[in-house]
DNA sequence: TGTATTACCTTTTTATTCGAGGTATGGTGA
DNA sequence: TCACCATACCTCGAATAAAAAGGTAATACA
């Protein structure tokens, strides 16, 4: 079960909630549209993607969650513990990794 | 079935073979050494990975194969078409504005 | 009144990667 | 000569995860 690679591109969406939430206090909707809009809309994660990614990293302790009503509708908000920040770097660093290894790789082409 | 997001890091294997063999003519137990070695050990491909990718870029005309006996044993030597050529400035595009993207976003830190 | 938007959520499908396994040859060294 | 390792090909099955689609409800607005 020894993992060689660090999974590729997944974690990819876990480490934009991360980090978005890094920032503040956010919730799910909300960051549907903010990490469309800071990636210059190169990405779009869709709801099925963001909410059980949410729900698992609150599992897990790296993010905390809040109740707040806002107008008579619930809002929930998402931000980061310190445990959720560890986490966060961590994932940037294998990010960091993987995309050094692609551009290195792309890098290799004999002429322009 | 119209994809709003360039499939993440699915892709990313294609795109390092096709890479490779623009470069030059190789096999598929070398280019799992190769893609290993450029890019600095960040990324390490299996046979179970090569080598499917590889019959699926020859069934759709990316890449054209030819046996090659080397001291009785056989190899087969994979090398890149103009279509395996367009792929891959497509996959590059692709992989260009994800990074960049996601550069963006990471980038958005308040303070370091 | 009805339609769009906000806001939450789950379930199903699909793609892809990974690991494990399976065959066969040639070289090396004990 | 026999065993073992590296080379070289390959396939299959399981696991994962991302995407799409669907489902509820409330508010705003036209």
């Amino acid at each position: 079960m020894a993992r060689t690679n660090p999974p590729f591109m997944s974690g990819v969406p876990e480490m934009l909630l991360l980090q978005q939430l890094k920032r503040k206090e956010m919730y799910g909707y909300e960051l549907v549209r903010s990490i469309r809009q800071v990636t210059g809309e190169a990405i779009s994660l869709g709801e099925g993607v963001i909410y059980p990614v949410l729900h698992s990293l609150e599992r897990n302790g790296a993010l905390k969650a809040r109740r707040k009503q806002v107008g008579g509708r619930t809002r929930v908000y998402y931000s980061l513990t310190s445990k959720g920040d560890k986490r966060l770097k961590v994932l940037q660093g294998e990010w960091q990794r993987v995309q050094s290894g692609i551009t290195a790789a792309l890098g290799e082409t004999g002429s322009a």
